[in-house]
DNA sequence: GGCTCTATCCTAGGACCCCTAGGTTAGGAG
DNA sequence: CTCCTAACCTAGGGGTCCTAGGATAGAGCC
């Protein structure tokens, strides 16, 4: 009988599709191998377990969405970058929510040479620090300023992808709203100030 | 033999130290069933399915949670309030992430009863939005405000749950930085100004 | 073309999980 | 003490992940 042809690329980007579909947590191997038309176990020869194609999917899908981000970014500064940081974020966690949830797993310490080959983690730290230059911020809050926009776009992203906005308010104005104060806090960042006590 | 004497609360109770010590999403009917040294089939008698048990679950921890907070939020206003809020929130996070992924499950419209039933959602949409009266804003800025603050919380609490953040900056100093610089997102909240084109 | 060899895909099966159907029995009501 | 309703059981089907070991397609070499 033909051969399926069966690659880890080829079985990672089905997966993709498949967990944009289903849902990331409800992604299953024999899912996968039902969709090239083989048996569960013809995928162990390739992936070593459903653990290892998540996190191979979590990091091309990282590499997917900094690459997103890195081309709405380019060239722009202050607001204007951070508009685009944020709407090339949300606009790809709404085409491939699968892809976006398995970006935010944690990957176990036995693939770390995979994530490490992988550049997405430090291209993402360094896009995302370059952006917030222009706020003329230094460390530490340098650091909290951009936990809290992964906060925010992260939290944002992932209510309205549970469904959690029931207010008929419309949620991409509440979006754009959400970076403009997020753009309000960064210009206003609590410097410390002096206390007034003892 | 001797009965088991399970009871719905029962269930829900252990179903909830199970999910904090091994996580929402490896709560299982069977690993239930071993802590009351019963079958599984035997739980089918009390709850209708693994989904309904963590529907309960999620209700359960919600009333949990809010009711922390609004003790916390009792008697303050304004940037005290937004702290107390903040506080109780990722405390609560800290002390029980299982309980706290299952408040973020979207719950299947056939059980819909018992969320009105219970009063958590409204009780938390109460409180939140009492919280930002101080602030002035008027819808639609007050629901933008409510999901911007959300988004912040969930986001940051989930991210830090999941080992998100590497960098050795202190996570609660980022966090009170975090909480800081939404207070001023809210004082400086962006109005709408005249655009200069056109 | 025929041969060899390896990666590819298979069958078989164990462990765990969710859930259903139907039987037994503990323990309260009368 | 009997009855009866739950509470709990056994038996079993279907799904998933994964392992061990066997068969073979198809490339490379003579």
């Amino acid at each position: 009988m033909a051969r399926a042809g069966l690659t880890v690329e080829r079985i990672v980007a089905t997966a993709a599709e498949l967990a944009d579909e289903v849902g990331f947590d409800k992604l299953t191997l024999s899912a996968v191998a039902r969709h090239f038309g083989v048996k569960d176990a013809s995928l162990y020869s390739h992936v070593s377990s459903l653990g290892e194609l998540r996190a191979r999917l979590a990091l091309r899908a990282g590499e997917e969405m900094i690459d997103g981000i890195a081309a709405a970014v380019a060239g722009r500064a202050g607001k204007d970058a951070l508009a685009a940081f944020a709407g090339a974020y949300r606009e790809y966690v709404l085409a491939h929510p699968g892809r976006y949830a398995a970006t935010q797993m944690r990957i176990d310490d036995s693939l770390r040479p995979l994530v490490t080959e992988s550049g997405a983690l430090r291209r993402t730290a360094e896009i995302t620090y370059g952006m917030l230059r222009a706020y003329g911020l230094e460390e530490p809050d340098l650091t909290d300023a951009v936990r809290l926009l992964r906060s925010t776009f992260h939290g944002y992203c992932a209510l309205e992808a549970a469904g959690g906005f029931n207010d008929p308010r419309d949620v991409q104005a509440s979006w754009d709203k959400a970076v403009e104060a997020l753009h309000a806090a960064l210009t206003h960042w609590p410097r410390q100030k002096e206390k007034t006590d003892g």
